[in-house]
DNA sequence: AATGAATGAGAGTTCATTCAT
DNA sequence: CATGAATGAACTCTCATTCAT
């Protein structure tokens, strides 16, 4: 039994690595421009065993995105208060942390966004992370008692689109904290 | 003299049509995912022809981020005028009027920012667009009178991206006069 | 010494298991059409296992070969009878019968004839089984009494190699009884 | 206009290079069996350039197949007599000198008519193939006066498709010739 | 005895780039 | 000037075989 768990958990810590190099590389230079040798190199492992954890190249990305829906929604019910406005400033202090700790996650999934042609899952990831979020917003300005919830929310969620952006072309120059405070000044009170 | 300046122009306006094809394609399918095949397909020309005037795939990606700035720098120059809010005013108009428009443009040029790392001259590009605009509005936003000038400009350019991704994934759906609308409100008087 | 016996039969009864699953995959798919997981998974063991009882897809090819020598030489025995007319009768009989029952055998056998040059034990299993049949023919042919039967054993045997071919390709429309009767007519009286 | 004939005939030229090639390799290794790569050094030329020629490794095998099908068209044509024992005699006697001249198509449209189902245009050439000698030979026995030539012809098509297997296996030892005046004197007055 | 994770070679295919014409 | 035949490297993916467990 011990050993039939630790071999499990092997399992699915090398499916881990995979993914996450996968995910890495993905979000650097992009879903074309990544080889499934490259994602094995940076595995540790050959390029055949890849295909015995996914099945294929597509595969990955799409197991990557689950990925990132399974974590959004464990974040988000993690990040929940009854107080609008904490749960509000929670949101976007949890954006900007992310951006400081997963900037790859940031940018697989901005750049995902602008190639949402290409496979309908990525698609579909898409509009609902986008309706999701803006819905969200919406809903905290309106408890807070902001004017035009609606335009407001369309704002923000388009704002911290753009930092995420700007922080990954100017990297460490970017002064994160300072925009999240001035944000944070602007919409919570 | 006269033909000889007839057949430059021939040749200009050609290379013309592989750039553009070439950044059409790009836009939509993604550097990787497009061959130079396809661009001379669709340039109306042989592939051989391409690597006359272009020398690699790379080369003809730098000439069109090339093209890109020097478009920019026209455009920037129709827009100015001497009253700080009728500039800001048109630069915000002008933004809103690209994605309406040339959405492959504004497509291309975000998702290059995403992919800064794979090529010297995308990071430069990059990073060079970003500071242009940052200066150019907080510049604007100073001399309207706006408080906090720096971090308010970081937040508009940040906005304006923003809404470009938001364009790109929910497409017709997004209410770009809307939205150009409220910003103006509340950046021009 | 019990245990052992029952060790063995079970060991001797998984070979089967592998063999048979081989065989009917090579003659539906092919035999590189097949892969040796598809194997091991048809015979309900692992993928592994198939090493132990086989040194390699292609032993596992030769071995079936052998299968078939050796059953063939015990229906030989069992069609055998005193009478020509009889043994004769009962040969063309049985091959008819192959082919309903067994016509994944045939199958196998006939495409193999056709590959003779890739491995050696191919090209002698045909060689052989084609001067068993043609040698025991044209001597119960002599014996029934028919002149020429050199060159009509020849003439009988290719016959049923072609039966067994156009069998195949028009399937259940070929009127296989009706042709084994028309051939006992000629050949038996 | 001359040098543009020359090229195209070289083209034409290097097209059928591939093609007989890969119906050597085809023949006498199977499908599955032949490589593409080494169908293009058996041709002489790169692994992409098969390409150019052929869309894929299938499409070479149905143009190997359309290649077969307008030679018999044009071949049945030039044996054709009014005298029905003429066209008989000669329909056999070409069948055994094509097994002679041609061995690889006659091994290889055999060996295909096993591999009936991977693909459908092979069921279909087979079938098709089988159904146009089967009604040809049946007609010409017909007319020649042969009684039941529906039965007869059955067995004289399967026959010859025997023969050629026979030939495939033993090679040079099997007296075509001989075989050949046989079935004559058996069929043609 | 039995598993299946792991490898590496090679499969079919595409494509940037070159070059003879 | 212009073509596209030709190459070779790299791509995604498969599979026979091995081996630690």
């Amino acid at each position: 039994m011990e050993t039939a768990t630790r071999e499990k958990d092997f399992k699915i810590q090398k499916r881990k690595r995979i993914l996450f190099s996968a995910l890495e590389l993905f979000a650097t230079q992009g879903y074309d421009g990544t080889s499934v040798s490259q994602i094995a190199k940076a595995a540790g492992i050959s390029k055949g065993l890849t295909y015995v954890y996914f099945e294929s190249k597509e595969d990955l990305l799409l197991q990557i995105i689950n990925y990132f829906k399974a974590e959004e929604e464990i974040r988000l019910a993690s990040l929940y208060d009854d107080d609008p406005n904490i749960f509000l400033k929670r949101l976007i202090h949890d954006f900007f942390n992310r951006i400081r700790e997963r900037p790859e996650h940031i940018k697989l999934v901005t750049s995902l966004m602008l190639q949402v042609s290409k496979y309908k899952f990525i698609q579909e990831m898409a509009i609902d992370k986008y309706l999701t979020y803006f819905q969200l917003m919406q809903e905290l300005l309106d408890k807070v008692g902001f004017p035009d919830s609606r335009r407001e929310a369309k704002l923000l969620t388009a704002m911290l689109d753009g930092v995420a952006i700007q922080f990954n072309v100017v990297g460490e120059d970017y002064p994160l904290t300072e925009t999240e405070k001035y944000i944070l000044t602007k919409y919570v009170s």
